[in-house]
RNA sequence: CGCGGGGUAGAGCAGCCUGGUAGCUCGUUUGGCUCAUAACCAAAAGGUCGUUGGUUCAAAUCCAACCCCCGCAACCA
C-alpha cells in the first residue's frame, strides 16, 4: 500500500487562528481526502509552534502560567482544525516531551554543521528582541514601542551551517528531485539560495527560556528553527522510532508563501544533515487579500475566519476557499464574492441540481441502479496529482453545470407526461449515477455537501426536507 | 535597471511555455422551460488583448524597448 504523509505548517501560537491558517488546512485536507480515496494510507500532520519569548512574554502580560497559556490557544486551533473538518491524523506541540527529546537529538545529529559564533545587532531592552538593520533604520534608530534608543549589542549564537549544502539543494531544486510549486516560487527560491546566510538557530539562556536546551551547552536555548522544523519528523517517530522511515520523505509539505524560504532553504539543508531524503513536493500557497489589500490588524481589515464559517456553514466556506482562491496565487475575499458563491453556486447550481433530481426520481417512483465503480476521471487526477487544486474543483463544478443543461435538454418531466416510463427511467439513471460519480470528486473538497447528497441518493430517494444550502435574501 | 507577480468585455480571471476563429464565471438584456431553492436552459450586447516597434504568410501568444499597477509577505531576527 502506498503511504501518502502529508504536513502543514504549525502555527506560532500568539494569536488567534486566521485566515491563512485555514488554507493551510483546507489544502492538506482534500489531498489527505483524495489519496485515501485512491486507497493509500495517509498520515496528515498538524500541530503548533509554542516556544519563543514572544509566547512568553504574551503569557507574562496576561499573568498566567505560560503553560496554561499555549495550552489555551492549542485547545483554539484544535477547536478551529475540527470545525474545518480537516481530517488529520497526527497532533505534534513543540512542548511534547517526546518532541522536545527527539529534537535535542536531530540537534546532536547536526551537530557537525552547527558552529558556535557572535551575533551583533541592534536590541532594543524594552523588547527584548533585536531588529533587522531595516526595521532600525526605518524607525531611525529608536523603538517606536518604548521610546528608547536601540544598542549595537553582541552575543554568542549557534549557527547552522547552510553553505554546507547549498550546491547539493540546488541541484535538488532544479532536477525536482524536491518539487516546489508553484514554479515562479521555484524561480524565487533559486535566486534567494545564492544570498541565504547560515541561520542562528540558538539564544543564550539568557535571553530565551522558554524553549529546547540545545544539548551540551547549559548557556543557550534552541532558536525557532531546529525545534519547530523538525516537528514533521518528531511526529512521525524520528528518530528513535523507525516507523518514520515508512512516512519519510513527505509526499507533499504545504506552507504559506511567507514561510516558503525556510521551507525550501533551511529544511532541505538540515535533512541533509541527517542522512534523509527530501520531501517530494513542497506546495507554497498564496495569501488572502482583503478586498485586494494585504490584512492586517493595523488597516483594521482583518476578516476572523470563524465569522465567514459561522454565516453560512463549512461547506460554504471550504467552496471559497478551495475554488475562489486559486491553489497558488494571492486571491481576493470578499463578503460580497462569499455571498455571490453561496448563492449562485452552490445554492442555485447544487443545492437545486439535487433537489430537481430527488424530486423528479421521487415522483416517478424511480428505481435506481446505481453503477458499481465510482472513481476518479483521468483529468480530475490529473489536476490533483499536480496540485491543481481549484482547478479540479472547477471541473467537478463543469459536471455540476452540465447535468443541469442535460436535464433541460431530456426533459424527463416531458417524459413523464407522455408516459415513457422506459425512457424516463434511464434519463433519470443515467443523470442521477452522473451526479454521484462528480460527487465522489466533489467529496474531497465538500466532505459535508457530498455526505448529505450521497445520503438524498441512498436506499431511498428522498428529497432533502430543507434546502442543502438555503438561499439567503438579499 | 533589487527581486517577484501582473496589465485580455462593466467586474474577476483563463488562454501565452508549444503562434493559426479571443474564451470562462458573475453582472446586463431578451427569449425558452416548469422537474427544481424567484431556481434551470438558450441567445444577444459588450474587447484597439498596457504602449511602440520587430520577427512571421500569420502575434494576446515569440523578441526588444517603454509605461502603469501590486507585493517583498499574516504582526514579523
Amino acid at each position: 500500500m502506498k503511504h501518502t504523509y502529508i504536513t502543514t505548517a504549525i502555527p506560532y501560537l500568539n494569536g488567534d487562528p486566521h485566515i491563512g491558517h485555514a488554507v493551510d488546512y483546507c489544502l492538506a485536507d482534500v489531498f489527505a481526502r483524495y489519496s485515501r480515496l485512491k486507497g493509500d494510507e495517509v498520515k496528515f500532520q498538524a500541530g503548533t509552534d509554542e516556544h519563543g519569548n514572544k509566547i512568553f512574554q504574551k503569557a507574562k502580560e496576561l499573568g498566567v502560567p505560560v503553560e496554561e497559556y499555549v495550552q489555551g490557544n492549542v485547545d483554539k486551533f484544535k477547536d478551529f482544525i475540527a470545525k474545518l473538518n480537516a481530517s488529520y491524523t497526527d497532533f505534534v506541540r513543540t512542548t511534547d516531551k517526546q518532541h522536545e527529546k527527539r529534537v535535542q537529538e536531530i540537534w546532536l545529529k547536526l551537530k557537525e554543521h552547527i558552529y558556535k559564533a557572535g551575533y551583533e545587532g541592534w536590541y532594543c531592552t524594552g523588547c527584548e528582541r533585536y531588529v533587522t538593520e531595516k526595521e532600525c533604520k526605518e524607525n531611525n534608530g529608536v523603538c517606536p514601542d518604548h521610546q528608547k534608543p536601540y544598542e549595537k549589542l553582541k552575543e554568542e549564537n549557534y549557527y547552522f551551517r547552510i553553505s554546507d549544502f547549498k550546491d547539493k539543494i540546488r541541484q535538488a531544486i532544479e532536477s525536482d528531485e524536491m518539487v516546489i510549486l508553484p514554479e515562479f516560487r521555484k524561480k524565487e527560491i533559486l535566486k534567494l539560495l545564492d544570498e541565504s546566510p547560515d541561520v542562528s538557530v540558538s539564544r543564550p539562556v539568557s535571553q530565551l527560556t522558554w524553549g529546547v536546551p540545545v544539548p551540551d551547552d547549559e548557556s543557550q536555548v534552541m532558536y525557532v528553527w531546529v525545534d519547530a522544523l523538525s516537528n514533521y519528523l518528531t511526529v512521525i517517530g524520528y528518530p528513535d522510532d523507525n516507523d518514520y522511515s515508512v512516512w519519510w520523505p513527505a509526499s507533499v509539505q504545504i506552507v504559506g508563501k511567507d514561510i516558503l524560504r525556510f521551507h525550501a532553504i533551511l529544511w532541505p539543508a538540515m535533512l541533509m544533515g541527517l542522512g534523509l531524503n527530501l520531501p517530494k513536493v513542497i506546495l507554497s500557497h498564496g495569501m488572502i487579500l482583503a478586498d485586494g489589500q494585504k490584512m492586517s490588524k493595523s488597516v483594521g481589515n482583518v476578516v476572523n475566519p470563524l465569522e465567514v464559517l459561522d454565516k453560512y456553514g463549512l461547506d460554504a466556506f471550504r467552496y471559497y476557499f478551495l475554488r475562489h482562491v486559486d491553489t497558488f496565487s494571492d486571491s481576493d475575499f470578499t463578503w460580497q464574492k462569499y455571498d455571490e458563491a453561496y448563492n449562485n453556486e452552490l445554492a442555485n447550481d447544487l443545492g437545486n441540481l439535487v433537489q430537481r433530481l430527488a424530486t423528479l426520481a421521487q415522483k416517478n417512483n424511480l428505481v435506481l441502479e446505481k453503477r458499481a465503480n465510482i472513481g476518479f476521471s483521468a483529468e480530475y487526477q490529473k489536476y490533483m496529482e499536480s496540485f491543481e487544486f481549484s482547478r479540479a474543483f472547477d471541473y467537478v463544478w463543469d459536471k455540476i453545470q452540465n447535468l443541469n443543461k442535460r436535464i433541460d435538454d431530456e426533459k424527463p418531466w416531458m417524459l413523464a407526461k407522455n408516459n415513457e416510463t422506459e425512457k424516463l427511467n434511464v434519463c433519470l439513471n443515467d443523470l442521477i449515477n452522473d451526479l454521484l460519480e462528480a460527487n465522489y470528486e466533489l467529496s474531497v473538497f465538500l466532505p459535508n455537501a457530498a455526505d448529505k447528497i450521497f445520503e438524498v441518493f441512498g436506499d431511498s430517494i428522498k428529497p432533502p426536507e430543507t434546502p442543502l444550502f438555503p438561499k439567503t435574501k438579499k
